[in-house]
DNA sequence: TCCAAAAGCTCTAAAGACTAGAGCATTTAA
DNA sequence: TTAAATGCTCTAGTCTTTAGAGCTTTTGGA
């Protein structure tokens, strides 16, 4: 007998607010899953794998677009490799941008940290790091 | 005779677009600024580099609250730091932990693409990247 | 088996951070 | 001077969630 979830398990499960599974449903990012007689909805474990690859895909800062097309790949696998190998590169380089932002991003804070020393904003360079660009260790 | 620019010369000069900077206004996260006697906006130097702060904190990822923190200190500059110090500690270990993310979801989208350059019909990994925690090559 | 509590259902509305459009007024530059 | 560009306010929409109201279904213990 297979298990299935109720969508208060899969909110646990997945680390995913009930009322956004809905959403997710609502949007067609996720499948209707079947309901009971009284009318709850009760999930296959494919749903929970795909939940949670949407909830982390989701953490790691994709779009709702970005997610569809990895499902659309993932859906595909036998799809001509052209197009796997736009999608794909299209998402590498997505991936890439984001962590370079991120690099920048994290230069720009630890240095922020090093020079506000505990003194008072006077000294805090936080806001002048902030406020001019120029001042940024790396481009962004 | 002070240089002033009008909403939309602020809005290149910053890369924020119109309807946003009245926004910005609208929440009280810019002054109001003077108007010309036909009511148009006219901004000091002053708003330039405060408009020109908050989009690069936007772009850092700064909450419009963490933003508010940023100026109401700056408002008060005999404050001490911490506070400040605090903000920008959160944004940076969450920062690192991205970065991670995305460095293992990297590796694995290269990998993929990879697989896709014999013409062959590649072997989709990503969703079980994406669902598996366990999977990842970091943790996070 | 019965019943209260927990969990689920739909629907509406809000939050945060913008963005777009309608319809009109003011500035600017040829 | 006059047409184009830009600005004004106001309303309403976007996207991704999240919360609440009011009702129904499931579940677990007596």
């Amino acid at each position: 007998m297979v298990k299935e979830y109720s969508i208060g398990q899969l909110s646990k499960l997945c680390d995913v607010k009930v009322p956004t599974i809905r959403y997710y449903e609502e949007i067609e990012l996720l499948d209707p899953p079947g309901r009971t007689a009284g009318g709850q909805r009760r999930y296959p474990q494919a749903a929970r794998d795909r939940l949670s690859m949407i909830a982390h895909a989701r953490d790691l800062g994709f779009s709702i677009d970005s997610i569809r097309e990895f499902i659309r790949m993932a859906d595909h696998p036998s799809a001509p490799c052209e197009d796997l190998d736009l999608i794909a590169e299209k998402h590498l380089s997505d991936v890439r941008k984001r962590i370079k932002q991120l690099q920048a991003l994290e230069t720009e804070l630890t240095a922020m940290l090093k020079s506000c020393d505990h003194g008072s904003v006077a000294e805090c360079r936080i806001l002048t790091v902030l406020s001019d660009h120029d001042q940024c260790k790396t481009q962004h």
